[in-house]
DNA sequence: ATGGCCATGTAAGATGTTACATGATTTA
DNA sequence: TAAATCATGTAACATCTTACATGGCCAT
């Protein structure tokens, strides 16, 4: 069994939560999330359920809302072999520090005139703060809307917040001495 | 000025604090890294640098340690700039939730047979704890030897490994329940 | 009926990965 | 001096992005 990429495996999952499912209905659920992670593009999407396909992991049938065709993808049983091995075992990159664009720009905050360093972390931090709402929010929305892991993501995405902003203080405080 | 990927902005940051610096010397820095973030590959980092001294932002001398022959690269007054551009303004994708593969896992724990998701998360949280010390080493060792952001940025890895481990146990008790 | 968004795609390109090739240098 | 590893690459490939194309559907 080829190995999955991170895409492949979460649209694998979605289509094993939402049952049969559109490629625009699978999109709609990155192009909504507040995390930036994937552009939910079609140039994505469409290409990944094909290949999906041929590898035997979905099944389609054809599926027209009114004279405009479609197709329904469905898991087949070797998708869901798939996915589970997707799952587990948890592959070495899942269990090392995450990459973090914000992180890896703060290594070099030294490349900066003197002077802008603390306004780079002032609106860092401010910034942050805006997005603590928004993924706040969302993760009450999923709490009482969504399946359980759905929930438990969002919760995982917010405490991932709330570190980063725990960290910038520490950093505001270290470099302002 | 084109836009910079995170692995052209991180090199270029890196080239601007280590000085005149071979790619190879560039590469270490990604392979001794216990962030998996960037496999460090010379397929990666020798185009790399080509196209950073195509548009002006490095500028190479021959350099030949031995009968081997190599390439110094610097970085440009340009470069400086370039490099400036990518850290400010931070773009949206630094401020969003950054991705996390074992959290996408954990979105699908449903596709798993009901018996073994207790398992996933034993398991994970087993091997973070393990992860967990060599993050702190590595921050301990950081702090000893390396530039002040350096050490910033390993700490913000260690708050970063701790968030998700605190939320391993929070899913734990929300599903043991 | 028509202007705008919905839904399904395709095309071209950028970026990174793995696998391989090659010769220099160190080590047993 | 032979084997291993270092250092510099190249080649083929996979995956994802942006930008575009096309036609259905809906609201005014």
């Amino acid at each position: 069994m080829a190995k999955l990429s991170e895409l492949e495996g979460a649209v694998l999952g979605l289509v094993h939560d939402m049952g049969p499912a559109t490629p625009y209905a699978i999109r709609r659920v990155f192009l909504d999330s507040p995390a930036p992670q994937w552009s939910g593009s079609a140039g994505a999407i469409y290409p990944l359920f094909r290949r999906l396909e041929r590898r035997g992991l979905v099944r389609s049938e054809a599926s027209a809302t009114g004279r405009r065709a479609s197709r329904l993808y469905t898991l087949t049983p070797e998708g869901l072999r798939g996915l589970r091995g997707w799952l587990v075992p948890l592959p070495h990159e899942a269990v090392g520090v995450p990459m973090d664009p914000l992180r890896t720009r703060l290594r070099f905050l030294g490349a900066l005139p003197a002077g802008q360093r603390a306004g780079f972390l002032t609106e860092a931090r401010q910034r942050l703060r805006e997005h603590l709402r928004v993924v706040r929010e969302d993760c009450l929305r999923r709490r009482r809307g969504g399946d359980r892991y759905d929930y438990l993501m969002a919760r995982g995405a917010l405490l991932a917040v709330r570190a980063r902003l725990a960290w910038l203080k520490e950093v505001s405080a270290a470099l302002s001495r």
